[in-house]
DNA sequence: CGAATTTACTTTAAACCTAAACAATTGAGA
DNA sequence: TCTCAATTGTTTAGGTTTAAAGTAAATTCG
């Protein structure tokens, strides 16, 4: 019997972890993209992309936010332009390299975001209400495992998105 | 103290094991997605489609397809336009409703997918091997509570992804 | 110096997803 | 029966995301 045999016979618990944990995911996050488009008129990414600038007050170069952000670059290009054109964020000049911007946030954009982040925690707890302390804590122990395995090719490490400082 | 702040200041837990949950989530997620492209040359919305069809070998109806994988109808038209062009999937007539079809694997699609979940399933014990079974177990149950917290409103009740059978 | 490579960001084409409007059919009740 | 609401699936318009190509600036190294 081959590996793949083997771990299809003698694994599927992990599979069947993977599709729930998928499932929870995806029932949070609509849940988070709901509420963000009716409270605040906004998409999940404007607030992760915030959500780095904030705890980042000097700001933060395009590649980097693409890389905590774990979205392409293009992507970022497309959701900075966006919160440019609200004055949420800036692109300021790097000095010393023309071809780089740094993004930060406006003061705007700073408290718009700052409510939104109390609500959206908010949002989290609930979602979360059926766990104990001690639930939570080994839940966020289990998944720092399963992060840990995940060691990204050469030099791009995973980042934790960013939550409230 | 109201509500929100007591629970921006109380319960921290809560968000940052969000924030990891989706970290987690991602990386294996985005590692699927590449794997199925590079070896397979399908995308994930596919795949998941063509589990549900496989452990429901009569076929499914496309608002029954929605629901379980938890897109809309017109996105669940499109996915299946494309398998319908591939010959994985046929839609078949429904007999006392001529609105409905079901749409089930072609003996083609069977044999494509099982090559495909094979795969699929050692790329996901391969993400959870840092875990023990008992981990897992347990990971499996605290996913347990978070989902069935998410009581759906009147009727839609949260599927699992599929597995295989 | 100067050519070649790398880096930073943007643009583009294609796939995906959603909400909303639409068309066709079914079914319930007057 | 007839009307009207609900159901089923598709279409459409708009926004998101990606991979890949493109542009411009910086860096490496002969």
């Amino acid at each position: 019997m081959d590996m793949e045999a083997r771990a299809h016979s003698e694994h599927p618990e992990a599979l069947r972890l993977w599709l729930r944990l998928l499932t929870c995911t995806q029932l949070v996050e609509k849940q988070v993209r709901t509420q963000l488009r009716d409270q605040f008129d906004t998409t999940l990414p404007r607030f992760d992309l915030m959500a780095q600038l904030e705890r980042n007050p000097d700001g933060l170069k395009m590649n980097e936010l693409s890389r905590r952000m774990m979205v392409t670059g293009g992507n970022v290009t497309g959701i900075t332009d966006q919160l440019v054109a609200e004055a949420l964020v800036e692109r300021v000049e790097v000095n010393g390299d023309r071809r780089a911007c740094r993004v930060r946030l406006t003061a705007r954009g700073l408290r718009v975001f700052k409510a939104m982040a109390l609500e959206h925690e908010a949002w989290i707890v609930t979602a979360f209400e059926s766990l104990s302390a001690n639930e939570l804590k080994s839940f966020y122990k289990l998944l720092g495992k399963v992060k840990q395995r995940h060691s990204q090719p050469a030099g791009t490490q995973a980042f934790e998105k960013a939550a409230r400082p």
